[in-house]
DNA sequence: GCTAAAATGACAATAGTTATCAATTTGGAA
DNA sequence: TTCCAAATTGATAACTATTGTCATTTTAGC
């Protein structure tokens, strides 16, 4: 990866926010502090650096939203290979509104956990 | 909410979807069964339903990524007042990969939490 | 300085979703 | 049963977030 002006000034306006801007508020920051960049080389740029693992992109699902019509408390994985959607018990994370509430002291109504990785099919053929 | 054959329908063949379908999987499924479901009237019913409770729309964040320069794992509070994205520390959740990766046998490679509620000075703003 | 690879940015295109609005359906009251 | 207001439908247009295209510019090693 090659330098350049307009990264360096994208993550140094995202490093001197602690508020998580979006693609769009950032451009405003930029525009702010009259380092006018490209809509495309903003996205190009924050897609770069997160695959880089310099930034986070925080997005728990890809593209559109998906629709489950069992209401009882659990999570999701989403597998990485095929796209399936799997229900994950909640008892995996059993204190987490606890802990978080005790935490913050904010009110929690509520989460969301969704992992990513390969299932156990995508695991098999991957390996036969 | 008053009765209609569209969101019978819909409901019927979320029922009987195990794989938490997207919108435009739905659609499909629909027309498979020939119960024609118009695009606007299906993303209406969904979203009725969902915040009726009868279903759950999985969908950690609302409309566009943010983007975040603490790269260290930790996971994200978003205040329904504000707007505003919080860092929540990854200790409220220790061992949740761990449990996952036990329940499931899945490879987990990522996770996101994501809490929705409302912030402490969003709660002292409604008080007064 | 020269050159190949990388990066930019204006513009067009795409995907998922929501708004508009006239026509139809529903459910309760007369 | 008939009437009416409220709810629902669905075709269409619009919107938002994001990505693709591609000619031009910048970067970095030789």
């Amino acid at each position: 990866m090659n330098y350049s002006k307009q990264r360096e000034k994208i993550l140094d306006v995202l490093t001197n926010n602690p508020i998580h801007p979006t693609a769009d508020e950032l451009l405003e920051f930029l525009k702010c502090e009259n380092s006018n960049v490209g809509l495309t080389t903003l996205y190009r740029n924050l897609n770069q650096m997160a695959s880089a693992g310099m930034i986070k992109k925080i997005d728990g699902l890809e593209a559109s939203a998906h629709f489950d019509h069992n209401t009882f408390e659990h999570y999701h994985f989403i597998c990485k290979e095929c796209g399936k959607v799997f229900d994950i018990p909640s008892s995996v994370a059993p204190s987490v509104v606890k802990n978080t509430r005790e935490a913050t002291g904010f009110d929690i109504i509520s989460h969301d956990i969704v992992f990513h990785g390969i299932c156990s099919e995508c695991k098999k053929r991957k390996e036969s």
